[in-house]
DNA sequence: GAAATTAACTAAAACGTTTAAGTCACTTTG
DNA sequence: CAAAGTGACTTAAACGTTTTAGTTAATTTC
């Protein structure tokens, strides 16, 4: 089954040298004639030779992975992740994806376990404001993605969330909105509080009270059937107001999804009887019956430039901290008020 | 920046013990003495020491991570990575994810850096019905999913896609469907071999004749966009045809979404002008208008099974070929025909 | 033409574990 | 009471690299 790799030992036997000019050659450190560069070459294809990844970080203390903590599986996160490949692929790093499950408890234990696979890096969609005893994040330079935490100065590449929902909410406004249910993820992320700000100026701009009761948090509950829920239960909330809202914006994917099935339940026809704005552009958004306009975020950008920053960060120590924009799209979803 | 990581030497030192104690208690070797455990214990939390698991990898050959290597990031692999991940949790692995972008060359680069990286294992979903040089699959132990290769006795989770395709067609037939355009992915990977052969079953059962203008694969080439682009061309070379299909089975998520933005595009009412089923549940299929009838697969059941397969393949040698039903969830998307 | 430099190597230590093989002071056994 | 065990350790080797500090012979320098 599984048969012993051979060693940097039995290259140089085969080709008749020594370890060390075996391992000068591999490293391409110039150091050997042209001809026992050859032979070594010759020994190693013949071996079917390659690296053994755990001596070598064992010796220089750092493995060619870097660790992906994502709070869920989603097509968002998954294609940062596709982002963050394809600038590995760049860097010769291969990624370890973990999947904290929006728990911080599962969050600290993933950054222990990654950084004892001596990981390089570590990139992180932290689940909450603040990151727990900064003694693990000593072990591993870390670069956050999508989300910020307090007080601390690290590396960041998120969306310009407060533009994207300001702009969202505006065309909202434009159209003769009033009324516009907001649905926010949980309040214990930086995209949330995000969101909400850039939701309150533009209402703000236009001298628009804000209705708290319009406001509604579907995402207290971890797992893409909840999160779904939970915007099926905002719409549901805000439907039975006195004064329903005429428009809604579902800050994220997941939240929107339920939020449009609450919708057709309640046999209400987008635009005709509603408008809508949802979060993250998906390849159905464009063939579905309405098209829905949408805040489309830069994730495969967002995963690259990530990679980017961690390598910043681990050869010139320099912090990075980007906000990319966001794009609004807009399609047939949103209408003028009746 | 990077700190140092405290080692069992450290610890030794702390506690007053030799490093081989100090291995022991970690693993619960039962060697020490309650009242030296409890020391041990205290310098370990003391110092904030952790394995690294680089040394431990290097000495048993082996380390904690095993390599998952997908021909694309979509939805249906994100689902099998999360099952996976689920089962990984309790062998107490990572997982590494690559992605070979269907391509042979890449994905066998990736077995031998993912083997480099002493993987205790593989799981492989491959990029054509053969695998290249077995001298690389001697290196880590390796389970097949969602497709076959040829000639090899590998363990391998996949579904049962003759069946499934089989019921779809069936389900099609039975509404008096007689001209079913079928999409299908490369036919290089065996899920298009069987999809197709489930096709042709249930087209024998009924004593219609396969027509093979029929038949189109949509997934020669390779990312999202062409994938979708396949199922949209599919469907344009279809209804070109002097007896266009009156119903239509796309075999997966991408051709899918391709195939219903050309019906779209051609202002063709699913199911009133197209009856339609598709490939692979995702939410969206449930609120989108109408809603689609399609064959899911068990992907997240798919991802754990492949786990415990390799687990059985280490700790046995035993080899595990599964394959899992799919589901037909009939929604609107399909009618008689007229 | 002796001293210094260079090219092409090699020997050995080190990285942090695990583990086989001791060691040593106490029991236990027959 | 000598032999054999046992409990609680320690020593040192080994895993496969990289790297520092040599070594040796040939070549250059003045």
């Amino acid at each position: 089954m599984k048969k012993k790799r051979p060693t940097l030992y039995d290259v140089a036997k085969e080709a008749n040298v020594s370890i060390a000019t075996v391992s000068n050659v591999l490293n391409n450190k110039d150091e050997a004639s042209a001809e026992t560069v050859k032979r070594v070459n010759e020994a190693i294809k013949y071996l079917g030779y390659s690296r053994n990844e755990s001596a070598r970080s064992l010796k220089s203390g750092e493995s060619k992975l870097i660790g992906l903590i994502v709070p869920d599986n989603n097509p968002f996160f998954t294609e940062i992740l596709d982002g963050i490949q394809e600038e590995c692929e760049y860097y010769d790093w291969q990624v370890v994806v973990a999947n904290s499950e929006e728990s911080e408890k599962k969050q600290n234990q993933l950054i222990g376990l990654l950084s004892a696979q001596q990981v390089s890096g570590i990139i992180l969609a932290p689940v909450s404001h603040t990151l727990g005893p900064l003694k693990m994040i000593e072990n591993a330079p870390m670069v956050l993605i999508d989300r910020e935490v307090e007080n601390m100065k690290l590396s960041v590449i998120k969306a310009d969330n407060i533009d994207g929902s300001f702009k969202a909410t505006k065309t909202l406004l434009k159209n003769g909105h009033k009324r516009i249910g907001l649905i926010l993820a949980s309040p214990g992320i930086s995209t949330t509080v995000e969101r909400r700000q850039g939701y309150i100026d533009a209402l703000n701009s236009q001298n628009i009270k804000v209705d708290d009761e319009l406001i509604q948090f579907g995402g207290n509950y971890t797992g893409t059937k909840a999160q779904m829920n939970g915007g099926y239960q905002a719409v549901m909330n805000m439907m039975k107001l006195p004064s329903p809202p005429t428009a809604i914006f579902a800050t994220n994917h997941l939240l929107m999804m339920g939020a449009v099935k609450a919708i057709k339940e309640l046999k209400l026809r987008i635009p005709t009887d509603m408008s809508f704005i949802g979060f993250d552009d998906h390849p159905w958004q464009e063939i579905s019956d309405p098209t829905f306009t949408i805040v489309a975020q830069p994730a495969f950008e967002m995963g690259r430039q990530a990679v980017h920053a961690l390598h910043k960060l681990k050869s010139s120590e320099e912090v990075i901290s980007t906000s990319l924009p966001l794009q609004l799209i807009i399609r047939e979803s949103c209408g003028t008020v009746k």
